[in-house]
DNA sequence: CCTGATGGCTAATTATCTTAGCCATCATGC
DNA sequence: GCATGATGGCTAAGATAATTAGCCATCAGG
C-alpha cells in the first residue's frame, strides 16, 4: 500500500456517530469528525462521498445495531415475552442513542430522507411472534400495530411531549398489554 | 409609522412553511424566504431573530394549525367516531403537510415546545372520548396509547418504512379497530 | 531503483447565516 | 409646513462549513 492510512471508513463514521449523540445534527461537521479521527477535513473525502453519504452512514450502522440487539433479544418462546422483549429493547435503543434512533424513524430535522428499509427488517423476528396471536392472516397488520405505538410512544418519549403528567412507564405497560390482548381479539371473536 | 414595511413576520413564517413543505428544512435558507417576501435577506432579521427562531415559529404555526383541524373535527357523540375523527385528522394534516409534522415529532427537549396549553387544548376532547372506553381511571393511558400509535403509523408510512407490502390503510383500520376494542378490554375484563 | 496508486495536506471556491452601518420614509408634535 | 426619530429597507463584510483542485510523500511490486 501507499502511504499509511491514518483513519478509515469505520472509524469515521463511530466518530460521527459520537458526534451525533452528543450535539445532533448540527454537531456532525466534516472538520469535527476529521478533528476526532486526526486528519483534516478535506482527508475525510478519501473515504466517504460528502457529509449526506457520512450520514447515510450513520443511519446504516444505526440499523445495524438495532438489528444486532434485536437478534441478541430474540429467545423467548412465549409470544407475549417475545414481543415485549422486542418492544423493550426498541425502548432501550432508543434512550441510548436518540439521536440516532430519530434519525433512523426520519423524523430528525435535517436527518437524511428515508432509507429506512430494513428498518422493518429489523421487525421481522417481531412477524413470527405476533402471527402466533392473530393467527398468519393479520400478521403484518398486527406487527405494524406494536411497531407503530412503540415508536410513537418512544417519539413522544424523547420530544417531552408527553408532559400531562401521571406514570409513563405504567402508560407505557398499560398500552403494551392493551395491544397485545388485541392482537388476539380478531381469533376469539371471530 | 417610518418606511412602509414591504413584509411582515407573518407572511415570512407563511413562506418559511411552503418552502419547507417544497424542499424540506434545507430549502428554508433566510435567502431563499426573503426572495419569496420581496426583500432581501438581511432584512428578516428586522422580523425574526435568525433562522432557528424562524423554525420554531413555523413549528408552532404548524401545532397551531393542527390545534385549530382538531377544533373543528370534534363534534361526534360516539366515542369511539370521535377517536376515528381525530386520529384521522392527524392523518390527513402530516399527509398535506409532511415535513412541518416531521417537524413538531421532531422538536427536541431543548428545542420548541408547544404550549402546555394548546397541547392540553387539543388532547382535551381525545381524552373524554378515550374515558368513555376506559374509565376516568386509565384514560390518560389510553390517550397516550392511541396517539402513540397515530403517530408512529404515520412516522412509519411516510418514512416509506412500510415496503413489506399489504395494505396500508387496510392496517391502519385494522389497527385502530384493535386498539378501540382493547381501550375497553379493561372494564369488561375487570 | 522506478512507478503509480493511495491518502494526506494546503489553498481556494462557494453557499449560507449573521452583523454593521447607512439611508429613506413618514407619523408625530411643534 | 417642518423637524425628528423610530422603523424597515439596503449594501458590504465577516464567520463558518462543505467541497474541489491540485500537490506531495509513501511504499508495494516489478
Amino acid at each position: 500500500m501507499p502511504t499509511p492510512a491514518r483513519t478509515d471508513r469505520d472509524a469515521i463514521v463511530a466518530a460521527a456517530c459520537a458526534l451525533l449523540e452528543e450535539g445532533g445534527t448540527d454537531a456532525v461537521t466534516m472538520q469535527a469528525v476529521a478533528e476526532r479521527v486526526g486528519v483534516r477535513s478535506p482527508s475525510l473525502y478519501k473515504h466517504v462521498a460528502n457529509r449526506r453519504a457520512l450520514l447515510d452512514l450513520v443511519v446504516g450502522a444505526a440499523v445495524a445495531d438495532l438489528d444486532a440487539r434485536s437478534g441478541a433479544a430474540r429467545g423467548p418462546e412465549d409470544a407475549r415475552r417475545s414481543i415485549t422483549a422486542q418492544v423493550e429493547g426498541l425502548r432501550r435503543f432508543a434512550r441510548e442513542r436518540p439521536r440516532a434512533w430519530a434519525l433512523v424513524m426520519g423524523i430528525a430535522p435535517d436527518g437524511p430522507q428515508p432509507t429506512t428499509e430494513s428498518a422493518e427488517a429489523s421487525v421481522r423476528s417481531l412477524l413470527e411472534a405476533v402471527a402466533e396471536l392473530t393467527g398468519p392472516e393479520h400478521a403484518l397488520d398486527g406487527a405494524r400495530l406494536v411497531v407503530a405505538w412503540a415508536n410513537g410512544f418512544i417519539a413522544m418519549e424523547l420530544a417531552g411531549a408527553h408532559r400531562l403528567g401521571g406514570d409513563l412507564d405504567g402508560a407505557w405497560r398499560w398500552g403494551l398489554d392493551r395491544m397485545v390482548d388485541a392482537l388476539g381479539s380478531d381469533r376469539a371473536a371471530g
